[in-house]
DNA sequence: TACCTCATGTAAAGCGTTACATGATTCG
DNA sequence: CGAATCATGTAACGCTTTACATGAGGTA
């Protein structure tokens, strides 16, 4: 334990994902995190062991999770980690921050991400990180239905009217999917965000 | 021009994705590519200039494109690229490659990513080419669903019913909205094989 | 005046993937 | 007998992001 440093560090955001998971299961090893980080974040994010287990030196390093080791003979040391309490002030700061959007895809999973880490929060808290979300998502689908590929189809000098018309019915086609892939998620979080306030 | 390495070195995509551009428009510079990079695959796949730059150094050296300087007073000169034989050789070997799937989010954009360039491909190839998609998409989404959430509920060791009960809703939704986005896109892929068999 | 677009690049930092290193046990 | 799971880590490599460097012209 290097210095308490539960305040607002700048933190990879695996860091944050295995502190609160720590903080669903107590004594959990690196190797169990893996498998859960798969399992509950597995389709919007994932991490290899190899980012693991150093992620968890640096968590442990800042004072936000204790570790006890337990011997096994002929195996290495089986390292089991609890938060503390700075630890969970931290993931609760994370929850809370206010999610820096950007209009790139892998940005958009990791807010959907963090929801799933939610359920500890007062339910108000989380409405409103879901409204912001819906906003978020109408503002990037109306830019994508502006951007219309079909204005792009100017760039492509190819004259062969076959090849224009395939290129042409796979932008459409390409650009429709984009609108229903927005619009999908955003109705995703309204089902969410009404289940949260009737409950 | 170092060599003329039109055969199956090992690059990354953004140079194919380069080498399609061009190939749909002669003179073009790399901050016209940014752009229509952008425009065009900008929901599944977007490059920075600090990337591009060095990617378009890499093609041309390798012989796949030529290039024509423009001098103008002031102002850094103007580079035009063309696609040359080679080129063209190795931009239809990329789309003509077996996809190597893996079950990430990154891998399943890029599949679509290389769809948005085969309009100059036989339409047979390119159903094909869909025809795997829709296998792997559909193996995906049923281990999605199999790896039920619900299970790991066991890991969540709190014991607030409340707050179970909130998680427990979240990872309901999020795996129903797993499945849904993978319906939406295997609906996608028909429709586009669809329109592919039909014209 | 401040910001955006045009236009080319290099350098460093950050994050993710693959390979290496070690070794027991279990399942087909 | 080979593959998978358990269990910990380090090192190298690759791609992405941000910062730095330079500079003109247009627009709010």
């Amino acid at each position: 334990m290097v210095f308490q440093g539960g305040r607002t560090e700048k933190r990879p955001d695996l860091d944050y994902v295995l502190l609160c998971l720590i903080n669903m299961h107590e004594d959990t090893s690196g190797y169990q995190l893996r498998s859960f980080v798969e399992k509950s974040t597995g389709y919007l994010y994932r991490a290899h062991l190899s980012q693991i287990y150093p992620a968890l030196k640096r968590l442990h390093d800042s004072g936000l999770v204790t570790l006890r080791e337990v011997s096994r003979e002929g195996k290495p040391d089986l390292k089991l980690y609890k938060i503390t309490k700075a630890g969970q002030e931290a993931a609760h700061e994370w929850l809370l921050r206010p999610y820096e959007f950007k209009n790139t895809r892998e940005n958009g999973d990791k807010f959907f991400m963090r929801l799933i880490f939610m359920g500890h929060l007062d339910p108000e808290k989380t409405v409103q990180y879901i409204d912001e979300g819906i906003e978020e998502l109408k503002s990037q689908r109306e830019q994508h239905a502006k951007n219309n590929l079909k204005r792009e189809m100017e760039y492509l000098t190819v004259s062969d009217p076959e090849i224009r018309n395939r290129y042409q019915m796979i932008w459409d086609q390409e650009l429709a999917f984009v609108i229903a892939e927005y619009d999908l998620r955003i109705d995703w979080l309204r089902k969410i965000r009404n289940r949260l306030v009737s409950a």
